[in-house]
Parts: C-alpha cells; structure tokens; sequence
DNA sequence: TATTGTTATACTCTATAACTATA
DNA sequence: TATAGTTATAGAGTATAACAATA
C-alpha cells in the first residue's frame, strides 16, 4: 500500500536510502495524527475532551512537574492563544488546576488533576500496548534498532528545523 | 529537546523500546506535516496553492498514469468531495489536466501538466535534499537500516488500523 | 517597556449531506 | 439502483491581532 506522493516509480538518482524514508514518514505521519488510532485511544481513556486538549493533557501529565501556558504551547507546538483555549477545555472538565506562582503574579502554572493523571495513563496504556502489538512479532534486534534511529532521526530533524528559521532555509551541508 | 507527551520521567514498566518510538513519532509528525519545511520546499517549487492541493499534485505526479478523482481521495487519506476541490484549484492554476475516461463517462481522469510535473520536482528535489544532508553525517548501514524499519513499521501500523475499523479496536496480539 | 496570558476574530483543512449525471 | 463526481454547508484546528495585567 503506497499512498504517499513520493513512492511511486520516479525517483531521484543515488539518494534511494533517502527517498524511501520521507514517503513512509508522510504516510505514518498521517495515519497517526488524523487516524482512527488516536480516537481509540481518547475512548480508550474515557474523556471528551477535544484532540489538541488531550495533546496538552499528556504532555503536562508526562513533563512530570507543573508548566506554565507558554511552555505548553511550545511543547505541543502551537501557538500561546490556542493553549489557553485547551488549557481552559480541560479546566471545565476538571482534568488540569491551576496553582500561581508565588514569584511572578502574571504566569498560571497548570498541573493535570488525579482525574487527568488517571485518563492520561490510560491514554498511554491503550496506545503502548496498541505498538506494542504492532512489532511484537519483530526480531528485538529491529526493535531496539527502530527505536534508537528514530530518536535520532527526531533529533536531527527538530535541530535542521530550526535552522530553517534562521538562513532562509539553506539545506543542511550535503543537501542539495 | 523532548515535545513529546509521552516521553517524561513516568513510563510503563518494561516496554521502554515501545515507548521511546511513539513520541518521537508524534514530534517528527508534527514536525513534518505541519511545520515549516513543506512550506519552504513549496516556495521553492514557485507554485501558490494550498499544501493539501500541492500534495494531490505530488501524487499525481508520482503514481506516473492519470488517476480518478476517488484514487487520489484513497491516496491522500481524505473524502472525495475534499479531493475534488483540490484538483478544481490546481486546475486553475494549470497544473493538472482532466482527460475523460472513453470508457466510462463518468470518471474523468487527472494528470499533471509538464508545467504541474516540473513543480512537483522541485518540491521533491527540494525535500530529499534537505533530508539527505540531516542524515548525511550517518553511518551508511544505520540510513539502510532506517529505511528498512520505517518502511516495515509504515506497513504493519497501516495493516493493523484498517483491523480497528473492523473489531472495535482490539489491539493486535501481544497487545496489553 | 517587556512579558504573560487572554479575548476576539479569521483562516485553513476536512467532513457530511444533498445533488447531478452516467452506468 | 449503484457509482463518479460536484456543490453547499458545517465543523474542527490553528493562527494573527488587539488587549489586560504584572514585572
């Protein structure tokens, strides 16, 4: 099954290893952010709260300490306004509390309920199990493998994109 | 830098290979599909149409025969009337064609024009440029290995969600 | 004056429903 | 009656701009 736009016969020259990761990732990309999966998985958790809301939901449960509006939208990625509107979401819900903080009267450090802790485990337990499914049939070599290349591929990634910002998004060195 | 929900300090107990994969899968995900980079790379295609139109476009281009609109509504994972509206406006900008079916005259076929073809290359020789040069300082047997895994875990994930629809969403076997 | 957060607003993306034309 | 495609409409998701409060 190839839906991806660049899998297909025609293909740049010498650069295959290459060509065949960016269509697969597209492909995955979609699956999971727009897929049915995730909706399994907020069921799975019991809450109706939006998918962007859970987004924050599991990041502020994970961050393991309590994080102002600001840090969650740059740990979902989003801009400051649209994580007020989760924050508050979740808030109505009872899933997140805000505590202020005593050093700074302007910032609200937000912290997941009992009631979100427990819906994000959830969350997480469904998923986890759902990939862990998926490759249980893998040789753990390849497991382990995957695992180890994609933390790096991220990584790499996360870091040439941000030089995107800065020059006006020249290739890193050895691009084309 | 961790964005991700799910890879804090709290974790399951003895799935961490699992665990390590999923959030780096959301902030790749995240990275690609909404980020900056398809954007750059649609600046240096020199085309201005909307990013879900430019991936018709790719699509198009690289299954190399004219498709209906219903096989680029399955390719590109959206509904056919959302298909429709993309193809109407890469029509107007000239960079596809319909070409009616003879043997149906209800399907009308789509196919890029060269201009709509040359756009497309650049896109694409942009992306793998960029793509190669963040891998490139990697050791040539982990860019294969990569390749291979992404490409097995695109396949297996994909298998296992069209299986969510079906059952209501047991998890596949080894699953918690 | 800079920073944190909010409100108000608009735009992008995608889906559902109803319709037309051909088979 | 079923299928390919379109039109019209509605809804999620996200961003920009303007504002309030605190530093």
């Amino acid at each position: 099954m190839d839906t991806s736009p660049l899998g297909g016969p025609k293909h740049a020259d010498g650069q295959d290893g290459v060509l065949a990761v960016m269509p697969r990732l597209a492909q995955l990309s979609n699956a999971v952010s727009r897929g049915r999966l995730v909706q399994h998985a907020m069921d799975a958790a019991g809450v109706t709260v939006e998918r962007p809301a859970f987004s924050v939901l599991l990041t502020l449960h994970f961050a393991g300490k309590p994080l102002r509006v600001k840090e969650i939208a740059e740990k979902v990625q989003v801009v400051q306004p649209h994580a007020t509107r989760q924050v508050q979401q979740l808030e109505r819900r009872g899933l997140v509390r805000r505590i202020g903080d005593p050093d700074d009267g302007r910032v609200s450090l937000i912290e997941p309920t009992d009631d979100g802790a427990r819906a994000a485990d959830r969350y997480a337990h469904t998923l986890i199990g759902w990939f862990t499914g998926v490759v249980a049939h893998w040789p753990e070599q390849d497991r382990d493998d995957l695992g180890r290349l994609l933390t790096r591929l991220a990584d790499d990634v996360t870091a040439q994109l941000a030089h995107l910002d800065d020059d006006t998004a020249a290739p890193p060195a050895g691009g084309a």
